[in-house]
DNA sequence: GTGAATGCAAACATTTTGCAGGGTG
DNA sequence: CACCCTGCAAAATGTTTGCATTCAC
């Protein structure tokens, strides 16, 4: 239920998203089954950031029997093959967003309403390079979230978040 | 067991953490108890960044017979009154540490001996500040993790992180 | 047919909560 | 002496794992 935007939108990622799954489970000697690729049928039309649970009962919805083990299963290899990120905005629990083929980018997080926003910022990421240098550190990756309070008029009404 | 440094050291911070404590518990009408001051002593003499459970067997190491249940429920009390921020590094636990009276900082982690380093930029805070702006958002509070290689020789040895 | 994948339930790890008894202001 | 705090054990949560069965290649 939750939207996203800010950075170009998954339009044409699906072909990428199964060429990558594709070429993984060969390099791996892993098997395509229906529920993979029902799940991933699944998250390619889901929001931006799911859960396990979420993807779990969407995929019940569409008609998938499908256990939550096969769920985490599934998501773990997505992440292994790393077309899938696993992110935490709020505590408890992993969400799971598609990996940009080029691009990386930070999220801003509605307290109130849970809305996240995807952006990119090339200034601060070579601050971060700066930073990580003069402490003779080698980069590998980064996390980035701001938190804070949106300013819709629809903010706050969706007290679930 | 984990060092951390390059923002200044909590030396005459025990001071403010007891004031502000005190504060706290009168003004909610809570009681000062053997228990919260022991676990404090043990945290104030602790590492940087301590999990709940490290916290409990740190007190427990000292002779203090105390419950796990206590231990976090204290640490519950202490990040509401503000002066202990609850982390999260590692996927899967939190690791708490005491809050700097005045600044905020981020920090920089090594994926192999999982020494953290804090530091502090305000050219990057103040570019997170612009992004929020330009999306309509107030901003309240932020992570910045960066994960990496130290270049420590004696990195890598620890394997237990 | 061999090895991988699935579903279920049980196991796990971390944090929270209910309750009876003890302590603080 | 009212109310908070504690310890313990049980519950809650989110994720992983063991096992027997099924399925893909």
């Amino acid at each position: 239920m939750k939207e996203s935007k800010a950075v170009s939108p998954p339009i044409d990622s699906r072909r990428w998203f199964v060429d990558e799954l594709g070429k993984y489970l060969a390099r791996k000697n892993l098997k395509q089954t229906k529920q993979r690729q029902a799940l991933i049928d699944v998250f390619l039309g889901a929001a931006t950031h799911v859960s396990a649970e979420e993807l779990h009962s969407a995929a019940r919805g569409a008609g998938l029997d499908v256990g939550l083990a096969t769920v985490y299963r599934t998501l773990n290899l997505l992440v292994d093959a790393k077309i899938v990120e696993q992110k935490q905005f709020s505590e408890g629990r992993f969400v799971y967003e598609i990996a940009q083929p080029g691009g990386h980018h930070d999220h801003l997080i509605c307290l109130d309403c849970g809305i996240v926003i995807e952006f990119a910022n090339d200034e601060i990421e070579r601050l971060q390079e700066k930073v990580a240098a003069a402490h003779k550190f080698k980069l590998t990756s980064h996390r980035l979230d701001l938190f804070g309070h949106c300013q819709k008029q629809n903010c706050e009404r969706r007290a679930g978040n």
